[in-house]
DNA sequence: TACTATTGTCTATATTTGAGACAATAAATT
DNA sequence: AATTTATTGTCTCAAATATAGACAATAGTA
């Protein structure tokens, strides 16, 4: 098992990311599962250097698990209640792989290290799920996407920060201007809609969520993409990064 | 000094608090003014205790700087740059008061805890000011409110840390209708108004701002209020606390 | 009794939102 | 080559909401 040198570590303290991508309609999270007998599923985390900023030390964390350096990403929350730790996960799990762990994968004072009470900073990220190459650790079984609504039961109290993050994005998402982050460089009117219906879990009228969408004058509009479906062709859109836009009325209410 | 008991608390982690109250058309801040020469200011803080969740610990400062135990209060940003220390304004209070501190208030471990590069978790708090009895704790000459947009110089990154609870506030006044925190129990519509108008720091148009207000349906008309001025007498309202209140239109485009 | 300052509310207008309609069109089918 | 199908882009109109102007009501003053 990896060593975290405990004194490059601020004590304590940890980052948990909920990792949005959006592919096939699905608004998707990028989950970790470890390598363990008994599915223990965890968000990707880490912990912060002393030299470190923590929204380097996420940005560290995400390019570790998704291979991009250039990263949407937001503090959503901090999660510290007082009885939070990792114990009881720990003690499961080690119950179930006793085997496993005969060759002292944990020894005693890494054990206490990693099961104090922890506080968690809550980070979001927003990317293109076609540029991400799912990066396993070494404790890791498998890492995939799962849609935000039907995830794997996860440890701690992890479900319910994926449940904190999709509310902040819903918050988020009309002031910031920050969906076109989950989108390809190029794309239709139809995916920019599926995308915001996903995350609001609701639909919106097709009329009128494209004037919204173009009102905002942040798009710009593409030759036609031919899909060779039987039906007029939709335009290719691209978001106009240099833009950092007007926002000022609610697509959420379309 | 206060000599913190370094084990009992979480290791280079604390929480700044951003306390506002209303008073006189003014929204303000509550800061206090450390005894050493120099009017060093500071957000009320304090440190987490392994057993103490996060919120609770927010509870505690702030129940110790106000007296009052009910309190709204919210996580605001988690301030955690690399550099981030009290290590030079620290340098500074002792190079301008070296006479005061002859006595040895620092000891060497002292001085080293409380230098380490620090994670502060920032929480902003909503009170009646009439309700507070501001306290100060040993180390502070003073602690009194400061309108938001006068504020004394403050250490650190405090400054920054007020801007952004003040653009969470606003950010979050018509979602979660948090306004009547900051007024006294019984109020005038006029009161609320200037209250928007000192969060917003804009003004707005009285009929429609009343109007609005009115619709949210949370509001339980009282007495008229007599003030002996020469005119028609304001209605007084209170806040209706079992309403949960479906809060949509926002109040801050009125 | 007239006057002043402010409050509560109404109305008219402008703007935004929501729903329906329809022409345009890329490809498949005849 | 004409017809059919599914989807796209846009227009219009009605409903809802926001903004601005107006005015009567009224507590005290002159």
């Amino acid at each position: 098992m990896h060593s975290p040198s405990e004194q490059d570590y601020i004590q304590q303290l940890s980052i948990d990311c909920v990792i949005f991508g959006y592919q096939d309609s699905q608004l998707s999270v990028l989950v970790p599962k470890l390598n363990f007998r008994g599915d223990f599923c965890a968000l990707p985390s880490g912990f912060i250097y002393q030299n470190e900023g923590i929204d380097q030390a996420a940005r560290r964390i995400l390019e570790d698990r998704t291979g991009i350096k250039d990263i949407y990403l937001e503090q959503f929350r901090v999660f510290g209640d007082a009885p939070r730790s990792n114990i009881r996960f720990l003690e499961r799990l080690i119950e179930l792989n006793e085997d496993k762990l005969g060759d002292k994968r944990f020894d005693r004072k890494e054990f206490d290290w990693i099961t104090r009470r922890f506080v968690s900073i809550g980070y979001y990220a927003l990317v293109d799920i076609n540029k991400v190459v799912p990066q396993k650790t070494e404790l890791d079984e498998s890492i995939s996407w799962y849609p935000v609504r039907a995830l794997p039961p996860m440890i701690m109290d992890h479900h319910e920060m994926v449940h904190s993050a999709l509310e902040t994005l819903q918050l988020n998402l009309d002031q910031k201007l920050i969906a076109f982050n989950l989108l390809p460089e190029t794309f239709t009117m139809r995916e920019v809609q599926e995308l915001y219906e996903s995350i609001f879990d609701r639909a919106f009228a097709r009329n009128n969520f494209q004037k919204k969408i173009l009102d905002l004058n942040v798009l710009e509009r593409l030759e036609k993409k031919f899909t060779g479906a039987a039906n007029k062709a939709p335009f290719l859109y691209r978001f106009r990064n240099e833009v950092h836009a007007q926002a000022s009325t609610d697509v959420g209410a379309a």
